[in-house]
DNA sequence: GTGGTCTAGACCACC
DNA sequence: GTGGTCTAGACCACG
């Protein structure tokens, strides 16, 4: 349950949080009644304001998936884990089509943006390695 | 040079702008020397705000894509084409860099986003024919 | 219009203002596409945090009430009126849930609430006429 | 002297503690003199935490329901019962009162909140069975 | 001008 | 210790 954070990536960091601790529960690394960190630990961290998670918390207890444990913390929901497993590919599935729908607009082959998908997958590996 | 404003789908309106008026060019529907529509003309045919279309030319003359012909409009310039050929794939790589870093988070190794992204091209491709 | 704030009175500001927006909606004094007072404004009005009234409206946004419209403001969505009258009722259910739930713990029988809230309710009637 | 605890319906959980105390002498479960449960024996009857029930039980030394007996643990004082006995309805009151102030306002009538309340207990007996 | 995001720091109730 | 709320002030993109 390790989360990065990438600041400059477009996506609001209290989005990235969120999405990150869906994908956590989806994958079952979070179950039903599990705490999640305490606000200020998450956000000691991962450097950022303790507001910024707060926020990303409030949005998953609105989503249902997280709800108050009074002076306790915050768990995992019930229903949390099928609401979440259906997320995690959808997003990726949307960001996709919206960069195909746009190679399209542009008239950029498939062959072409299969090209353009394996260089920018070996620039982030090497980012990454 | 019929143009489509989407107000809602997350870009920035006088972005769509540009980048319509940069694709017309690179696909030859605009050519050297051609004027485009006036500020206001663009503007109310798109029922925008001018101020918005006039950022878009603004954007376009930065990139060396419009010139100003004096007391006339503006024109593609001479090297239009070309440039806006190149442009076309550096907003597509921006939209995979940004769908991997998502990926990424949300624990999705390279060979899934590549079914993912042939899964898309296919239902893409079914969806045009 | 004219939003009135009690501070102290156990619901959090943000949740005072959201409700009257609400209830302006539900009401008809706020319709359809009508713009909502700037964040700016509306907190300079009350004389609290413009952060305050900034969370109230993303609560608005997320109950589906208000939308952005970029650069321009919030304005009141088509279903908005529709679902603040549903809101209206909820919010006095949650109430009355809240008062049986304590009654029950005080050996209230259910003839005895009714008797109480009879009661209550011809004390506002007087009260009011 | 069976309590029922309600994590989730806005009361504080000591609160609610306090409450059935008082309720529990008021209606002559617990008389003068009595001894109530021990701190960590209630706790643990009602699963909750040890410092939760410490203060429900020191609200009630402050408001003269309760009073320490050395070495041997807390009991009801001798002016109690009659201390205790305004205070049931008079909580129910407070809520109606405030539940029937924010149907007004929402211009819910008193017909309309008649049905509600029907439902509510309707809902509540339900769920108790 | 508009809303959106983030940081910083404070106070509160609750466990 | 926990989360919840509020304030203050900054920066950004957008129209």
């Amino acid at each position: 349950m390790s989360f990065n954070i990438d600041p400059n990536n477009g996506v609001a960091i209290y989005e990235q949080v969120a999405r990150q601790v869906k994908f956590a529960v989806a994958a079952g690394g979070l179950e039903t009644g599990d705490l999640v960190p305490s606000v200020r630990e998450l956000a000691r961290d991962l450097a950022i304001n303790p507001n910024t998670v707060a926020r990303a918390y409030r949005e998953l207890q609105t989503d249902g998936v997280l709800e108050t444990v009074r002076g306790t913390g915050l768990s995992v929901t019930r229903g949390a884990r099928k609401r979440c497993q259906g997320e995690r590919v959808k997003l990726i599935r949307q960001r996709l089509r919206q960069a195909i729908s746009e190679a399209a607009q542009s008239q950029i082959a498939a062959s072409e943006l299969r090209e353009l998908i394996e260089e920018e997958l070996a620039r982030s590996e090497s980012k990454e390695s």
